[in-house]
DNA sequence: ACCTGAACACCGTTCAAGT
DNA sequence: ACCTGAACACCGTTCAAGT
């Protein structure tokens, strides 16, 4: 159901809904603590069976904000890819703007941290494609010897995945910018 | 209702009971997936009633297991305490250790990522000795000149929770421990 | 082709009755 | 003083009826 390729063009007032839909579940989310599908339904202006047509559970739905904001972050990742220069900057430039986009997002935060892997495989493609483009950043990071040798491109999620954490937490005395800067800083060679 | 100091020590089948809730609950987390309270009450062979005698709600029953899981964690710092020799070091074994914990400790994990700040309440008094025996390691590090001189002590429990995400995630590729390691280098001036 | 919302199912929580 | 489990409340999900 989730607009996936081939299919055909979903009428103008079901495109409509289901935008709203999603802006509703990160607008609630945006406002912090529990919410429920009544709730988005509400907000969007539709009926709750809405909302089930356009998403065939709570999951689906979350894992369709995660997909929009992976989305983001590639575009992120590939503009780094363009830059010719210090590879190894391009790659901290690139992370430091994802964390900037999660820390505006708490419903990727919150599919990050408490969704369980159906969430995460809504988003496989463009996961996919996030894991090419961070290789080719990590690859020419290490060609030019200032990326720590051990390091991996699947190391640039897991980390990714710490300050995520640290975001959403948002404990007193915590600041994610730091946490992503200690990282970074023990990245280098 | 927390054995709390002061009040009168429980009878020895009410104590036996919440020690078996507090067992079937860490045993069904670690076996993976969701855990309702009804599931926790048969496992420990009791009504669910007796969960809820013991515990006001869910979220107590989460901040109890965080707790005695905090109590191990300050016991590890203690120890670290102990050592006179290299004040780094000893703040890096400090937190490996608490990232072992943590790493055979769904329930905790579980806790930490999903929970509220309500879970964390319960756990007030032993995350305040958590911090202070954290800041003595911390200013020791300083002192000896190994810890870059920005790092502060909440940056700690910071870059841990960074670490339990990783932990309890748990995906493809990823390696908490190579992450605190990253971490810990980042950390050394 | 899509929408609605009452009805159902599941699980957290309560409470009257029991020992 | 503590325990039990049926009953209740809440929220995710379905589906018959509507446009």
């Amino acid at each position: 159901m989730q607009s996936q390729g081939y299919e055909r063009p979903m009428r103008a007032d079901a495109r409509r809904n289901r935008a709203r839909i999603m802006d509703a579940a990160r607008e609630l989310f945006a406002a912090g603590g529990e919410v429920q599908i009544d709730e988005v339904a509400r907000r969007a202006g539709v009926g709750v069976g809405t909302v089930y047509r356009h998403f065939p559970d709570k999951e689906a739905l979350m894992g369709e904000l995660v997909r929009a904001r992976f989305r983001l972050f590639n575009e992120n990742l590939a503009a780094a890819l363009e830059r010719e220069d210090r590879p190894f900057d391009a790659l901290a430039e690139a992370m430091r703007a994802n964390a900037a986009s999660v820390a505006e997002d708490a419903a990727t935060r919150f599919a990050f941290m408490s969704g369980g892997e159906r969430v995460f495989a809504h988003a496989a493609v463009e996961m996919e494609e996030f894991m090419q483009l961070t290789t080719a950043l990590v690859a020419r990071a290490h060609a030019s010897g200032e990326l720590r040798s051990d390091f991996q491109a699947p190391d640039v999620p897991m980390v990714m995945c710490g300050v995520c954490a640290t975001i959403d937490k948002g404990a007193a005395g915590w600041d994610w910018r730091r946490h992503l800067e200690l990282v970074l800083s023990g990245m280098r060679r």
